[in-house]
DNA sequence: CCCCTTTATTACAGGCTCCATAGATATTCA
DNA sequence: TGAATATCTATGGAGCCTGTAATAAAGGGG
């Protein structure tokens, strides 16, 4: 026996690692396994259908070995042959591509105006989608009714039942902590403490998550949107009342408690009140404040000086927070979403202008490019991260595809 | 032939993922592979010695191949035998612990008044180390010169050679940007620019990285320190020259060009003068600079209302910045480092009183434990981040443990 | 002092997955 | 029609993991 050259000494923990730790390999079963996984996500983030010897190279397997591979895939229904290619020399490869048909999500966007309903598939394409009309003073339990009946108008355009669908998120003004309850929230009186998640699991059986709207829009645009693929950025939504979320490391960043992107709660940065600014310029006279702004920005454009001047005010003010995340975080992009977006060709120069001094480095800003949909798109994006996790976790053995049952 | 339902449609990437893709699994060795770094990992992780069963239930594989994957573990000098462990019943089992001996990694603080490397095992333990003094007007060249004669009193009272290092990383003042280069510094006219990891090359053959000394140190404190385990955390730097930076989601937070954690360059947090308020206290009449903020905070201690006032003007600038970062991020901990941060008792309940009426939610604040080799100690948990990857990156065959090369 | 209980180690048979190789097949181009 | 090219199919062999049974080592009780 090899005698321990430290005697007895117990070895604390050091140090804490950045990765926590997570099993994986073992059986010859979990190698087919991992085998599988891999395939199926190659076939998934490829742009066309693959060839098994594309799929080889992909993978690193022999043919053999993929072609069992992907024989399983097929006859559980995960992917789908597709006509070979014409036109290639030699014998024409068969081609497989991942059915994104597979299987469905929900993204819900409980706004103040508006409950949409969007059902996705597994690619974050719209199938069909809901819409009923709210407003302000919509009290919750209308609210909560309104969304079920978007839900179930969504479910019969996309042809589908409540119990086809692999997930759903729920995306609603407030701050919303880990468990999914809404803790606070300026817009609607009555809605903080409103347990969504409870309402929606009466209607389906899914997984379903709840997450602050303007995080999920963030989410919407780093997936299918203007800032596809970027890693950090942040997103912020100008209309009547601001905010922000932040996308880090290719990952919604959702903080301890929930409440991030809450940069306008400082009083100097004027966010609370910079709105004002607009409605109180003479273009804007006698507008509804849901006008005044596209009016002052409209004006600008045409060469208002006053409206040009309240656009620089309104500008600096959000640079004033803007600046506090940018020289936080050194982003890649921002992202300029909300109502006033629609107007970014104005608004979006003199913010550049505001923000530079402020800089060290100026990140590129961009005008969102999802439209109103966005919340509702988040929603399903998300629902679609918990669908990968659940998927590619290793647990249990591949199946056919089926939506996943809420535990009880 | 199954004919594609879709016809001939080339399907496009819709939808942008949160992971990267990365091959896993394949070939049986690479399961036997995975096998064996698993079992290294969970030892590695483990408070105490384990016994083959306590692997085989960690690992999840059959007692037959953990025997199989320790005995060459130990073979290769990853892991050794202890002392069974006496007074259990029937026959005792051997017991393997991870060699944290088996390799060293470097860490280097390029201060402004000092130079220290720091010789650490695979633990983050402090083997040896060398300082050599320096101050804010030594020359690049010197500054330089003196970071080798630190090293090689680290390694020569560490017994190693300059070849038995796994990885190296040097923390200095400024903005350090992805390449590793130094952009933007207010300590030293000739620094930035600075070839610095070209200059520890020639000394040094193993991979060698350059980050922001707030960053390294806020890495120490969340790895070894005060932090230990926690996700998300703001460290902040008090000092002469306030600064920040971030870990998120357990990772140190880079940004696009490194300028993170740079709230203070907004000219209303006052971040560039706020040390003024300390130093034109009465309690600080005619003491030096460096000497004046610890007298205002001993005053302070011991009940000079002038003194006191100082320190909470001096906590409500220091707030402003923080404030807008804990908006940001809602971090579940913020860590006092740096010079001021000896007098937490002092500073921290004024940090508290100044930061509550700004936040959604208080984040625990709490001083920084490691003293004066945080810097250095940031580099070796940053340098061995990276034989992290290295080691459990899955390419090549597990071998003896040895010092990676640099690639020219 | 011997025997029994408990636990760890060793040995062997069996099953699963992967790889390599060679031959058969399907299409294009001359 | 035949050559060239690339894919598909089938077979044999090797490596790794599992499960079970036999063996070894320590402590406690009679």
């Amino acid at each position: 026996m090899i005698k321990s050259d430290k005697g007895d000494i117990i070895q604390r923990p050091l140090i804490a690692r950045s990765k926590p730790v997570q099993a994986s390999g073992g059986d010859l079963q979990r190698l087919r396994q991992q085998n599988i996984l891999n395939s199926l996500r190659a076939l998934r983030e490829a742009c066309a259908p693959l060839t098994l010897t594309e799929l080889v190279a992909q993978t690193g397997l022999s043919r053999a070995s993929v072609g069992d591979v992907v024989a399983e895939l097929q006859q559980h229904g995960w992917i789908a042959e597709v006509e070979p290619a014409p036109g290639t020399l030699g014998r024409p490869a068969k081609r497989y591509r991942f059915r994104t048909e597979a299987g469905h999500v929900l993204g819900i966007d409980m706004g103040v105006h508006k409950v949409l309903a969007v059902v996705t598939d597994l690619a974050g394409r719209t199938v069909a989608s809901g819409r009923v009309a709210v407003d302000r003073h919509t009290a919750r339990h209308e609210r909560l009714e309104a969304a079920c009946r978007a839900i179930d108008a969504a479910l019969v355009a996309s042809g589908l039942a409540a119990s086809d669908l692999w997930g759903a998120t729920a995306g609603s003004t407030g701050v919303v902590n880990r468990e999914g309850l809404i803790t606070r929230v300026n817009d609607l009186p009555d809605w903080p403490g409103v347990d969504l998640a409870g309402h929606l699991g009466q209607r389906l059986p899914c997984p379903i998550s709840i997450e602050n709207d303007s995080k999920l829009a963030a989410l919407a645009e780093q997936r299918l949107g203007v800032a596809a693929g970027v890693r950090d950025l942040v997103y912020l939504h100008v209309g009547r009342r601001p905010g922000a979320a932040l996308i880090l490391n290719g990952q919604l960043h959702h903080g301890f408690s929930g409440a991030t992107g809450e940069v306008g709660l400082m009083e100097i940065t004027g966010w609370r009140t910079m709105a004002g600014h607009l409605e109180s310029c003479p273009a804007a006279a006698g507008a509804s404040p849901q006008e005044a702004a596209r009016l002052v920005f409209d004006a600008a454009r045409a060469g208002d000086p006053d409206a040009q001047a309240a656009v620089d005010v309104y500008a600096r003010h959000l640079a004033l927070g803007t600046a506090a995340m940018v020289l936080t975080l050194d982003p890649e992009l921002v992202v300029l979403g909300g109502g006033f977006s629609r107007s970014a060709d104005v608004l979006l120069p003199a913010l550049n202008r505001a923000l530079e001094p402020h800089c060290v480095r100026l990140p590129d800003i961009r005008p969102s490019t999802l439209g109103e949909e966005c919340v509702a798109l988040g929603g399903a994006c998300l629902a679609l991260d918990h669908v990968d996790e659940w998927l590619f976790s290793l647990e249990g053995t591949i199946a056919s595809p089926a939506a996943p049952q809420r535990l009880p």
